[in-house]
DNA sequence: TAGTATTTGCGATAGACTTGCGTTAGTATA
DNA sequence: TATACTAACGCAAGTCTATCGCAAATACTA
């Protein structure tokens, strides 16, 4: 969570240039607990009466997750999401009902993860893992 | 892997007409180890002069899905892949350098689901998990 | 404050996928 | 086997996500 003279550094660190947009939209990741789609970093943008074309947007985010400050992760969508980068490698429970989602932080695959690698002589450089069902919101 | 009878048979039991294109694609589902994505069906109804809008490609493995005999799954790519429902759920291995993608049949996180399911309050239905890296032909 | 490289806006474009509508063709039943 | 009903199809247009080329704007640096 940091305020926006924090982000204008993070741009900087990145040796990206501190545009409105690029300043919202950090401040945007920040703040925001669940990934983002395109759309949903336009609509905020626009709330915030700051000017951006869509495909600016998409050419922002592909440059925070090229810099290593975001990272691109797809739900079972058509279309992908972003996160934070520096929250590191999770997992999600997704909501069928409602969309929630939230994070899983501690990853217990590990093990199943070497025997898989050894078995099939794979190389494993990532993977993705994602629980969809019913929160505990939408249970009632 | 069926014939061109079986695959008959299937789409009755499904409710769903027996037109060529749908028993050939059902003939292809059967003998592929790998998910297809639409592109994929639609060169191989070329090939075998079969002619099939691109549209009704998309009408038919949507039915398909809807009727249970494939799975929508999706591989970190902006377009979906469709596999036979009729293996079970299961995981994947996919090679970032060729493209392979091999089935992990055996499934080792029912543990890690369970803790996860109770610690949220979370009911859940379904999982996905993928592995990415560098398969065995792909390391030399 | 001027110079320059980066970023943006705009419009065109691409690819995956959907939809409306009139026609075709599987299937049931007689 | 002929008939009738409805599912399925072809075609064309449209939606949605995402990208690209180019000229104009703007953030940084000196
Ligand atoms: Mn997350
Ligand atoms: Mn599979
Ligand atoms: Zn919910
Ligand atoms: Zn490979």
């Amino acid at each position: 969570m940091l305020n926006k003279h924090d982000c204008k550094s993070e741009l900087n660190d990145a040796q990206l240039r501190a545009t409105p947009a690029r300043i919202a939209l950090m401040e945007l990741f920040e703040n925001s607990l669940e990934p983002l789609d395109v759309q949903t970093m336009i609509d905020y943008l626009q709330k915030r009466n700051i000017t951006a074309d869509n495909a600016t947007v998409f050419r922002i985010v592909n440059a925070f997750t090229q810099k290593g400050l975001t990272r691109q992760i797809q739900l079972h969508e058509n279309k992908f999401r972003y996160e934070l980068a520096a929250r590191g490698e999770h997992h999600h429970l997704i909501c069928n009902v409602c969309g929630k989602i939230e994070d899983i932080s501690d990853c217990k695959i590990e093990d199943f993860q070497d025997e898989i690698s050894k078995k099939k002589k794979f190389v494993i450089k990532s993977h993705a893992l994602e629980f969809y069902g019913t929160c505990n919101n939408c249970q009632k």
